[in-house]
DNA sequence: TAGGCCATCTGGTCCT
DNA sequence: AGGACCAGATGGCCTA
């Protein structure tokens, strides 16, 4: 009904309009280039009236297709809440660092430490959104983000420049005042790890405790896990230690900003992991089809456009 | 009250 | 001609 009423009103501004360019037409005013516009008679009125109320439909209906992609997005990256939405520019960041994080999995076929995935997860996300990250996680904000810079770049550094995770290009006060109020979020721990039976998380188990164990404030229920313990993320895995079997030199090429040959960037750096050092390879021969799909793929990605 | 976010309308452009 | 897509404008709602 909300809708038919302001379908009926902009209609009825439509015939304000209308009735308004007669008026300017009638007047003398200097003669309008391009096709002369036809008189408005009641029938051209109506199917003009006609046509646009058509046209608007067909619009609603592609934003909300549009909308409802962006609503399934959000339910596959790490942090959902349907109490707390994420807004459609945040799901969109959190959704590009969350594909880039993975793929930073993939490549170097380790588990990341929890702080540095969580500062890949947060970059360039306003503070509210990873406040709600950290709430998903329960960890205090203050735990992982690095000190504060104003005015940081919003793109990715140029070539041979620390890259990810260092920059948070927002500063609050905020952040001191630790988590916000339930009702937070969810954050699957298959979101992150491929968790292998009896594996031990190391460094990590603190993490999965906290998830998996805690009793604190109450959480959405997850609704549905885009990479389940034995499903995507597994045969992902695999499918990349096969590629790297096939060929210990894999990789991708990732240009920031131009970077060349020794353009690389440090990634999950930490005394528990060791820097991972992302290279920049050009024009690699001998890559398989499969390969240089995926280098165009990660390329695209990591562009950031 | 300002600012952020959103839905909707609208006219322009491109494509079929 | 009509549909898809896009970006600008506008107004409503909510929150700090």
């Amino acid at each position: 009904e909300e809708r038919i009423s302001i379908m009926t009103r902009s209609v009825r501004e439509d015939q304000v309009s209308v009735a308004s360019e007669e008026q300017q037409e009638s007047e003398n005013k200097p003669k309008r280039r391009g096709p002369k516009k036809k008189k408005m008679t009641k029938a051209r009125l109506q199917r003009f009236k006609v046509r646009r109320m058509k046209a608007n439909a067909r619009e609603r209906n592609r934003m909300h297709g549009l909308n409802d992609a962006l609503e399934s997005l959000r339910k596959v990256v790490p942090c959902y809440s349907k109490t707390q939405k994420l807004s459609k520019i945040e799901t969109l960041r959190l959704a590009k660092n969350y594909i880039w994080a993975l793929s930073e999995v993939l490549r170097s076929g380790k588990a990341p430490d929890l702080m540095s995935f969580v500062q890949v997860l947060c970059k360039g996300l306003s503070q509210p959104t990873t406040n709600l990250v950290a709430g998903c996680l329960q960890l205090n904000p203050r735990t992982f983000l690095p000190e504060q810079t104003p005015d940081l770049p919003t793109h990715l550094p140029p070539a041979g420049a620390v890259a990810y995770p260092a920059h948070f290009p927002f500063q609050s006060p905020g952040l001191t005042a630790g988590l916000p109020s339930p009702p937070y979020g969810t954050m699957e721990p298959s979101h992150i790890f491929h968790q292998v039976k009896g594996q031990s998380y190391g460094a990590l188990e603190p993490f999965f405790d906290s998830v998996l164990l805690s009793d604190g404030p109450a959480f959405d229920p997850p609704l549905s896990p885009p990479l389940s313990i034995n499903g995507n993320f597994s045969s992902f895995k695999q499918e990349a230690a096969a590629v790297a079997d096939y060929d210990k030199s894999f990789s991708f090429s990732v240009h920031y900003g131009g970077g060349g040959p020794a353009g690389h960037a440090a990634l999950w750096s930490n005394p528990r992991c060791g820097d991972v050092q992302v290279e920049a390879l050009m024009g690699y021969d001998g890559q398989s089809h499969h390969e240089r799909l995926m280098n165009a793929q990660l390329n695209a990605i990591f562009h950031d456009s």
